[in-house]
DNA sequence: TTTAGAGTTAACGTTAACGTCAGTAAAGAA
DNA sequence: TTCTTTACTGACGTTAACGTTAACTCTAAA
């Protein structure tokens, strides 16, 4: 299979950003296309990448924060035993920080639920509770 | 029961920020506390509030959705019918994003857990899966 | 052959979210 | 009364994450 590759303006369309933002991602060491000549050209595992960024960027992590996960993507394979370890660990932490940022998201939304049955109760419409429904804390 | 107050730096202790911060966020219209003379005294629901608002910055909402949402909170006692159909409809909109949010953890965790497969292949370690637990998508 | 379109680097501009500093005031301790 | 603590209001500084503009190159079509 012949490895389906991108143009600058090809995935800026396709996730709806612009030219200058993967520039600038490049900058930061976040995305290193290779180069045809002077142009950038991007590989599925970028766009990928990319993917796995803007992800992050919602979630609110920052380019750097960003960075390192794509970076223990790289060190993945690593020759000395001690280096997995390391890995591992911080694995283990970005785990904690994105399970931590889940139950933000459960009480926000145990937040919204309590405005609402607030405004139904205030109108009469004793209506069945509203409850967003997702599973109890993890840690 | 005689209603705790917080004095600014109570708070900002409480919650390991500044006060410059409290005094910025009340320039934004998010906490606008009593006062007693010059010095802000905060409530309990001040206090409520601000934890609401930091849980938004960790999930990446700017100070003005923060607002949005408190904003909510305020109106949730409308007196014409049709202001209540309208915050119903924004905080179904919230719950949505919110639940994008929960969605990019849920494969960001998934992304995480592939890394440390391939890790723990690479070095032999047929380990059970790690698989962090969470449910499946909701919409 | 000119010209339109897409790409490049370099440099300055912008916005959000505070940090920092200067100068002032009130209130209690020594 | 002087000193320290805590708070206040400007006002300017800072950092992250891009936006914008300028000046140039390279194809590809007219």
């Amino acid at each position: 299979m012949p490895e389906t590759e991108y143009s600058i303006s090809d995935l800026a369309q396709a996730f709806s950003i612009t030219p200058r933002t993967l520039r600038f991602y490049e900058t930061k060491g976040l995305l290193v296309p290779k180069r045809q000549g002077i142009n950038r050209v991007y590989s599925e595992k970028d766009k990928d990448l990319l993917e796995l960024a803007l992800r992050g960027k919602r979630l609110g992590f920052s380019l750097s924060e960003i960075k390192e996960i794509i970076e223990l993507h790289d060190t993945s394979q690593p020759e000395d035993p001690r280096q997995l370890y390391f890995l591992l660990q911080k694995l283990h932490q970005k785990r904690k920080v994105l399970i931590n940022k889940f139950n933000d998201i459960r009480e926000t939304l145990n937040a919204i639920d309590l405005i609402e049955e607030r405004a139904l109760a205030a109108l009469g419409k004793r209506q069945h509770p509203r409850v967003t429904q997702l599973p109890l804390d993890i840690d």
